[in-house]
DNA sequence: GCGACAG
DNA sequence: ATCTTGTCGC
């Protein structure tokens, strides 16, 4: 894919090279700086509220990814695993370990991990369709946990599965694999309590971004596997966080 | 004031 | 999240 110059040598069209870099690293919108005080995070986490998609993913999909962190100390982890969805197979892992910056505050969470996340996901060669994260879209204080602020910055639409409770009132669900009730706060409905295994402590389900919530549930249920109660995709993440550090010693 | 509080 | 002993069960 080479054409000669107008110096008689050959170079690359511009539409080629940007091919051939994204598929180096992938890349990212810097939507804000992480240097900031809880006050001015939460400022942000509101004014970026306002820009969440409220629509559903039309696309095919055929990649998607998982993503988790873990620490050893003031060290973490960063881990993004990436799957085929119509098989299952897993395709790339790329991980990510720095000293984090910010102590884990409730609520804010995307600050701490989402340096980490950033730097992993730059490493990746191959376009999720799709991103999960180990924690809270939309069922969040100000509808902004770490699925849906991820969104913005990685440009794809994603989905939050948490596995303890945050906010929100809900009755639990029904006993049965697949049963699942609403999640409501503030008169809104901003997830679902997912019981992803017959008589299994279930999984909070949220939309991160540019899915509807019907479609978070249906995709989480298809990634389950029958090992864990999360799906397969956040399961393999997390298994290779603590790999690494055995790896590392 | 008290309790709750993703990872 | 991580720490951390024993224990119940497939």
């Amino acid at each position: 894919m080479l054409e000669a110059s107008s110096h008689g040598i050959y170079t690359t069209p511009m539409f080629m090279m940007v091919h051939l870099l994204s598929a180096i690293s992938m890349n990212y919108n810097q939507i804000h700086d992480f240097h900031l005080t809880p006050l001015q995070m939460k400022e942000i986490q509101s004014t970026l509220k306002r820009k969440i998609t409220l629509r559903p993913y039309q696309g095919n999909l055929q990649v998607v990814a998982g993503v988790d962190v873990a620490y050893q100390g003031t060290q973490g982890v960063a881990v993004i695993v990436v799957m085929d969805y119509p098989s299952k197979e897993i395709l790339e892992t790329v991980c990510y370990e720095e000293k984090v910056a910010t102590d884990y505050i409730p609520g804010l969470l995307a600050f701490r991990e989402l340096p980490l996340i950033l730097k992993a996901w730059e490493q990746l060669t191959i376009s999720p369709d799709l991103v999960f994260f180990d924690g809270n879209g939309i069922l969040h204080p100000r509808q902004m946990g770490i699925a849906t602020h991820a969104s913005f910055f990685i440009d794809r639409p994603t989905i939050g599965v948490a596995k303890s409770h945050f906010i929100g009132s809900y009755d639990s669900p029904a006993q049965r694999q697949g049963s699942y009730s609403p999640i409501i706060d503030q008169g809104e409905t901003i997830g679902a309590v997912l019981r992803t295994q017959t008589a299994v402590k279930p999984v909070y389900v949220s939309i991160g971004n540019r899915v509807t919530l019907q479609q978070a549930i249906d995709f989480t249920m298809q990634l389950v596997g029958t090992e864990s109660r999360v799906p397969e995709i956040i399961r393999q993440a997390d298994i290779r966080t603590r790999q690494f550090w055995r790896e590392k010693g």
